[in-house]
DNA sequence: ACCTTTTCTGAAAACCTTTTCTGAAAACCT
DNA sequence: AGGTTTTCAGAAAAGGTTTTCAGAAAAGGT
């Protein structure tokens, strides 16, 4: 059986709260006993249970994290940030992985709430307002990574997805393409589709292009709907000589589909990517991509959820962090 | 403030046992009081504190996780079969990233032990002694995913990796290929290494291939380690015409390094790897490999630890999943 | 030597639940 | 109607810790 603080006391022959306060404040017990105490610890393998301290704290020390997709390499660099800012705030993390499913999202507040937890991390995906609710019931105090969630007043770290596509665009005409075709994510449920497809627009426009919608098509966030929307893209559009693709994932799909049908990239075809995962500089050709700072926004994420949960509020509500275009040898001069 | 089962009695006008009663055992508590209840229940939002009922039923349904490396995709499958095993067992899962820092891992076995898991689930990565006793010492009781430990008895699920690098060996050879080089996991402090270069060493033999250990090179577990273990491997040997990479991710960095060198796989030289993550069909060439059942390796392993935590006891200690060959892009007929 | 302050320790309450035990009321039986 | 069983609800203990409070002993001051 695990040892409780009084075989420790009983051992140490002191009584109950001296253990606590050699634990706690070492310094206010007297030598003597003390040692004797922290030999009864180290004999009897005590630790302290954290359900009685969670008790009394009414804190676990231990934060919930919301995962989309965590087969989707994005969120493995977001992940490693927030441990580590979690290491050294001594906490913990709960990931759970939501597989985008509503009933399994909110299922998952409700037992974050049972077991305590200080806070959630919501990643990417739009909040919808069934989830906003949930936390309000639940008064869980929560942040959102990667993600923005412009209609409430809600503490986020992401970046700028419309400047970041814009710049990803641009990069496409000043090589020269002005027949440029995109991969979006679909418009309505999800939170980068409207700013990235903005942002391409605005580089298409601010360069003197006609934006033609029969350029774009729309992929749900997989490779395979990538290569799919591929697929029905170029059977429309023929001319084009460059992609703006949504995201890496995207880029790495288009990629496959025109080599599968015989167009090398970059010299049929100019592809850039968004987000810089890790495959963007294993895959070949490597990407030119929008680099997200992921480990970052997933460190910052914690900070700002622990500032948030010891203050009651935030410094900065919604934290853009800086973005950078990573040329390699998916696109080219045309 | 969070309400607590006492406001709940009281806004019923009833006794907290009769709440809690309500709560466990709804039949035991005439209808009329227990629709107060339950009516005070959803008006304060009530829901029970996880620490008192910790305090209580001595465990938390909460499994501990140890991951290596995060952002290896591999461990991406594995987290999702836990995760959706977890959720049948209405278990949570607590994921640390070890970034294969013993002072970590160890920093969070005490971690896990305080906040009172009733398992750990350790993936890959050798069983160092130093965490067995760690694990010993605090009785925690756990299982090994994706890795076993020859020398202790633990329960442990995974695959045979001699027989898959075998079988993928002999593919190879079966394609016509004499000269076949390796890339492997250092011998020493690795799982898969030994079992993997043995397949490889069993598969020459049964062909009759002399064995020259000038044709096998060490990486470490990343990409950029195979690019360079090729390096330094075809700056020995110029005649090999396929390669056994211990994993996809080394598959990749081999092709990668090949393709930077003006050798196109599969037309110069075959290569295969081992695993089957998700990129090996996204990458180019898609990779021909051995597939690991991640998704089953995870979900399996977290049922096989909920067996030893309610039973003391497990079944079938060592469990093998099946494998298997996957034939794609990377490797031809010689 | 006596009084005051400081240091140190233990008892007990508190945190929130579940569960056992006990007793009251209701239901059942003859 | 009287006695027995069953149903139901509340009081209280238990689970392991921290912390407040009070008191005893030691130290300090005159």
């Amino acid at each position: 059986m695990k040892s409780t603080i009084r075989d420790v006391a009983k051992y140490a022959n002191v009584s109950i709260s001296t253990v606590s306060r050699v634990m706690n404040a070492p310094d206010t017990v007297v030598e003597e006993k003390r040692v004797k105490v922290l030999e009864a610890i180290e004999v009897l393998q005590y630790q302290p249970n954290g359900f009685a301290r969670g008790l009394i704290y009414k804190k676990s020390d231990t934060l919930g994290v919301m995962i989309p997709d965590i087969e989707n390499p994005y969120y493995a660099g977001l992940i490693r940030g927030m441990q580590d800012a979690a290491v050294m705030l001594n906490h913990s993390l709960m990931i759970c992985n939501t597989d985008r499913d509503k009933k399994r999202t909110i299922a998952y507040v409700q037992t974050f709430f049972e077991k305590q937890v200080d806070g959630i991390i919501f990643t990417s995906d739009s909040l919808h307002e069934e989830y906003y609710e949930e936390m309000q019931r639940y008064r869980l105090p929560f942040v959102l990574a990667s993600t923005n969630a412009p209609e409430y007043d809600i503490p986020s770290v992401d970046i700028d997805d419309e400047q970041g596509a814009y710049e990803a665009v641009k990069h496409l005409i000043e090589l020269g393409h002005r027949r440029i075709g995109m991969i979006s994510f679909p418009l309505g449920h999800t939170i980068s589709g409207e700013p990235r497809y903005a942002g391409y627009k605005k580089a298409l426009l601010e360069f003197g292009i006609v934006h033609n919608t029969d350029e774009i098509e729309f992929a749900e966030h997989r490779f395979e709907h990538a290569y799919e929307a591929s697929e029905r893209l170029f059977a429309r559009c023929s001319e084009l000589t460059a992609i703006f693709a949504a995201s890496d994932e995207f880029a790495m799909g288009v990629i496959s589909y025109l080599r599968d049908h015989g167009k090398s990239v970059p010299d049929r075809m100019s592809v850039i990517g968004f987000d810089n995962i890790r495959m963007a500089q294993m895959f070949i050709p490597k990407l030119t991509t929008i680099d997200q700072p992921t480990y970052d926004i997933g460190y910052r994420s914690v900070e700002k959820l622990h500032e948030l949960i010891t203050n009651g509020e935030v410094a900065v509500l919604r934290e853009k962090l800086p973005h950078q275009l990573v040329i390699r040898e998916s696109t080219r001069m045309i």
